[in-house]
RNA sequence: GCGGCUGUAGCUCAAUGGCAGAGCGUCGCACUGUGGAUGCGAAUGUUGCGGGUUCGACCCCCGUCAGCCGCCCCA
């Protein structure tokens, strides 16, 4: 076989099935959004680095973004996150937005990492979020809009839950137990990783970072004490909202959820598999409330997050809870050739018939008939129409339901409409 | 960026230094106006790529590329 130039590392090939999931994926969030009232927006893939340097991480501008630069020398970036275009935007337009503002996209991103199952170089997420309000209820809004998403594409509250935590509460805590500013913000990534180290090395860690023995068993305790959110106002907020906007089920608080980004400034939350070979994160965000300010424009708060296309995909693979008929034809039709004669007879019934607005495919060229049953049979369609001799001559077509094995004629006038009543009953299986 | 595992037909995998194979799939025929079964037959490979060792390499060695697992990181 002759060799195929390779695709780029980390890249995705989308073939029809692929193509057809994230399609799906992107009309499931799409109806979510807008169930909620949120409008969709999307920014440039290229921006200039100078954007990210502003605030995303050291880590995710030098080693983890594609830059390159352009023919003037300047250093383009392909986005690997949105928000910080989603506050340029915002700062662009402040004073003639209204608020709050409520915004989703769906749409590429692209960071040069290490490829591996549920990472690839170039994918797709959701990104929403609510902009100019404080609230802790705006904060439940977010977590009400990711557990309604999980809701509408199956998954059960056990197979996925969102994780809430509060960084404010976090510091105040941390703060009580007489760790200084610097150390609170080490303490943060402590936290964090907390689930990949074993508790030696975690505690190892811990004291090398400057903590001592008893604030060490503190901060255990801490993370242990799941009644912490009530010493949190506006936990105890976003849990009743939560109550009351019916998800309760999907969500917990958790004192160990930080989430690496520098910019949150409150309420944290991230949703979670709970599926056996799939325990991580599927979304999260948080709010963010001094982020606009930084890039230039007035201090307005914001909460909202991000969902990946790649790991939501491989847990609802797992969970069995992609649709199925992936890879059929959109055609539910297909005219077959009776012979040569024949074919533009059939390609004119062909024509009729989406004339009547049926989607319909016509087999291109006199194969044998068996041979062309078997064509519709794989590509999905449930209708074969023939066009042979004898129809031609009575002025009719037979019409072959494939999986009944059925078969009958019927006049050709009357054809559009009996295709449109058997595939409007529901399937015989 | 670091460490490990893997790479053989379209797919899943055998062959452990001595002629590159099987199952599934594909195609053809049985079946010139009818598909999923059955039977018979056929096609398909630079063993990821490049080098080395050897009389001889899918196999051993080096490099490289890709995928996967972990680290790092996680918007």
């Amino acid at each position: 076989m002759k060799k195929v130039i390779p695709s780029v590392k980390g890249t995705r090939d989308f073939y029809p099935r692929e193509m057809a999931i994230r399609t799906w994926l992107y009309n499931k969030v799409r109806q979510v959004s807008e169930s909620f009232g949120y409008q969709e927006y999307e920014g440039p893939m290229l921006e200039t680095l100078e954007l990210y340097a502003a605030k995303s991480g050291e880590e995710l501008v030098k080693e983890q973004s594609f830059v390159f630069p352009d023919r003037g020398g300047n250093l383009i970036t392909l986005r690997p996150e949105l928000t910080p275009t989603l506050m340029r935007m915002v700062a662009q337009r402040q004073g003639q937005l209204t608020y709050p503002l409520r915004w989703w996209s769906f749409g590429p991103f692209w960071r040069y990492e290490r490829p591996q199952r549920g990472r690839t170089r170039e994918f797709f997420q959701w990104n929403i979020d609510l902009i100019g309000a404080a609230s802790p209820e705006a904060d439940a809004e977010m977590v009400a809009i990711m557990a309604s998403f999980y809701q509408a594409v199956g998954l059960t509250p056990e197979q996925v839950q969102i994780h809430v935590n509060n960084r404010r509460l976090m510091d105040a805590q941390l703060a009580r137990l007489g760790l200084t500013s610097e150390l609170r913000q080490s303490a943060f990534r402590l936290i964090d990783r907390r689930d990949k180290l074993s508790p030696e090395a975690w505690r190892a860690y811990a004291l090398e970072i400057g903590l001592s023995e008893a604030q060490f068993d503190s901060l255990t305790a801490l993370l242990e004490n799941t009644a912490l959110w009530e010493e949190s106002e506006e936990l105890v907020r976003f849990f009743e909202a939560i109550d009351a906007l019916g998800f309760s089920a999907y969500t917990r608080f958790d004192p160990q959820i930080i989430r690496g980004l520098d910019y949150y400034t409150g309420t944290v939350y991230e949703g979670r598999s709970q599926v056996g070979g799939l325990r991580r994160a599927v979304a999260g965000g948080g709010r963010y409330d001094n982020l606009l300010a930084d890039v230039g424009g007035q201090p307005l708060p914001g909460t909202g997050f991000a969902m990946g296309d790649v790991v939501i995909t491989l847990l609802l693979e797992e969970t069995g809870n992609l649709p199925p008929d992936l890879e059929a034809s959109p055609a539910p039709v297909l005219v077959t050739v009776f012979d040569e004669e024949h074919l533009l007879a059939a390609y004119a019934l062909a024509g009729e018939l989406r004339a009547a607005g049926i989607n319909t495919a016509c087999y291109p060229l006199p194969d044998k008939l068996g041979k062309q049953f078997k064509y519709a049979d794989r590509i999905g369609a449930q209708l074969a129409v023939i066009l042979g001799p004898d129809e031609l001559a009575a002025d009719q077509v037979a019409i072959k339901v494939l999986a009944e094995r059925r078969q009958f004629t019927v006049a050709r006038a009357a054809a559009a409409a009996k295709i449109r009543e058997i595939l409007a009953a529901p399937p015989a299986s």
